[in-house]
DNA sequence: ACCTTGACGGTTC
DNA sequence: GGAACCGCCAAGG
């Protein structure tokens, strides 16, 4: 079975503005933590994109997936252990969008999503 | 209230 | 590249 990624916290805003920026992250593509913290107005915040992410409800937000594993760190390589079954599914999900994995790092250079002028501004509407 | 623990990141060496 | 260091701050014990 795999990992349960929610939790019982309750969420706020700010977990919401973060889910909300992930949401923003197309298909096929990445982001890092740093970023998201960034587009959902946390610039420094890093490490709550992280929290926010380990709660997001298995139903999304607001009707629509919040595809958690388009996230990982700033230097390109997915955030859990690679032994652990969160790896795995992270690493999975991925591949599954055609999005090349090896050894748990992705090629930001290829894959981070740059937002253009419009998507940025559909986040920071909300 | 204090301490530790993180799905982190920029700097510096 | 990579490793050590520090800043960050919400949760949980």
């Amino acid at each position: 079975m795999v990992t349960q990624l929610t939790s019982a916290i309750k969420p706020n805003e700010k977990h919401i503005k973060i889910w909300q920026a992930v949401q923003a992250i197309p298909l096929g593509k990445v982001a890092c933590y740093g970023q998201i913290a960034d587009l959902a107005g946390l610039p420094g915040r890093a490490r709550l994109v992280g929290k926010a992410l380990g709660s997001v409800p298995k139903i999304g937000w607001r009707g629509q997936a919040v595809p958690w594993h388009r996230v990982i760190n700033s230097q390109g390589k997915i955030s859990f252990a690679p032994d652990t079954d969160n790896f795995r599914q992270q690493r999975n999900l991925l591949q599954d969008e055609q999005v090349v994995v090896i050894g748990g790092k992705i090629k930001l250079k290829d894959f981070q999503w740059q937002p253009d002028l419009a998507e940025l501004l559909f986040v920071l509407e909300g």
